[in-house]
DNA sequence: ATAACATCTGGACAGCGTCAACATAAACTA
DNA sequence: TAGTTTATGTTGACGCTGTCCAGATGTTAT
């Protein structure tokens, strides 16, 4: 058995991962309309069949792209947080941003990743992914003052209101919905602005309940 | 030229909306991930290229199917707020219900709606279809009580952090991410106390700002 | 009647995902 | 060490896709 993926040694030495670096690369030159399993390959400088080696087919490899996008979103709302103030609400706004920042910098991935829907048949990987980003969103929620405890079943209302709020402002954002008073794409500054007021109206709004 | 598909006359009479009720049929059965341009011919009775002379390309298919989306998701919000209680926040509630309906009973419309982004090159159709519904959602924000006034550039604000929480949830909800305890699917009445209480946690903090 | 036009058909082409047969390199076994 | 099994990658084929092009057919205008 190879040791699964880490140092040179076989024909190509690290094909699986070439391969998602190669698919990455692809969905941001080219996005995701033309996204193609031979195009991939030939990018990663294999022959158009060798993927179905690590990947079964090209559900499967989107899979495997999705599970990174997953832990790259969540990787960029920590980044954000770092930065914040050490405040829980501030925290929590801050990793909304950062999960605006992520969309706005990886469209195709962003899209990819909550393209296919998590169902049963979803591999364990995608939903363990899908999971550590809830569990962390659900920390924060739950550290707001006067939040549900974290064992409270309404804390999952809680999260999902957050993240729904966070995900609209995403996608309408990429779909470009969200412009300015002309019609021209929104710059970083008003998204920011936007968002921020969109997230304390609801923590306000939870705070007089 | 031909009337403008409304009566027949021609080789089949009104091919245009034939090949649009076909696209809508084939996504209700087999969702986006198949759609294809020669079995949405096929299944309205005609050669595989024939759609060419309506719709140019495969894109100007989806572009009209975005535009009756749009047309049918504001039709369902209206259709929903008429049932509610005269009273501006209900009607708001209403008309976000309405949005997560027609999400839920149409995803691959849904998403097809929303997965071609609206930019300068959109056809002047989808982006007055847009229009449309954000004009519709922008008059029952403003007739909430305090709202900002329609020409107040902060009624834009409002507008989308309404519908970014509406289209989060709906967006989510297609995702698989809202699930119950047991992580099942969850059913109707408990998808509606969800986003109720997340509409009037924004209302409530709309209220004491 | 004749011309111009709109509409639809059928064939062709390259690109696509997938499959099966084969080749090669590594790892295991005896 | 020699032989076998497994993992990995290549090649060629298949049917399906969107698009283009040449032609056929029906409608409208002159």
């Amino acid at each position: 058995m190879p040791p699964e993926g880490k140092k040179p040694g076989y024909h190509h030495g690290d094909l699986r991962n070439a391969l998602l670096a190669a698919g990455e690369a692809e969905l941001a030159q080219s996005g995701l309309a033309g996204f193609s399993l031979r195009k991939v390959a030939a990018r990663a400088g294999v022959s158009h069949s060798a993927p179905a080696h690590h990947f079964g087919d090209l559900a499967g490899l989107i899979d495997a792209l999705a599970v990174r996008g997953f832990d790259q979103l969540l990787a960029k709302m920590q980044a954000r947080e770092a930065t914040a103030p050490d405040d829980a609400g501030e925290r929590l706004v801050a990793s909304g941003l950062g999960y605006l920042e992520f969309a706005a910098a990886h469209p195709a991935v962003f899209r990819l990743v909550f393209g296919t829907p998590m169902r049963a048949n979803s591999s364990a990987d995608l939903r363990a992914g899908a999971a550590r980003a809830y569990d962390h969103l659900a920390a924060l929620v739950a550290s707001l003052p006067g939040a549900p405890g974290a064992d409270d079943p309404a804390l999952r209302a809680e999260v999902m209101g957050y993240w729904a709020q966070a995900h609209g402002f995403a996608e309408l954002l990429l779909s470009g919905h969200i412009c300015g008073d002309a019609g021209a794409r929104i710059d970083d500054q008003a998204r920011e602005t936007l968002f921020r007021e969109a997230f304390s109206r609801r923590r306000s709004g939870a705070a007089t309940r």
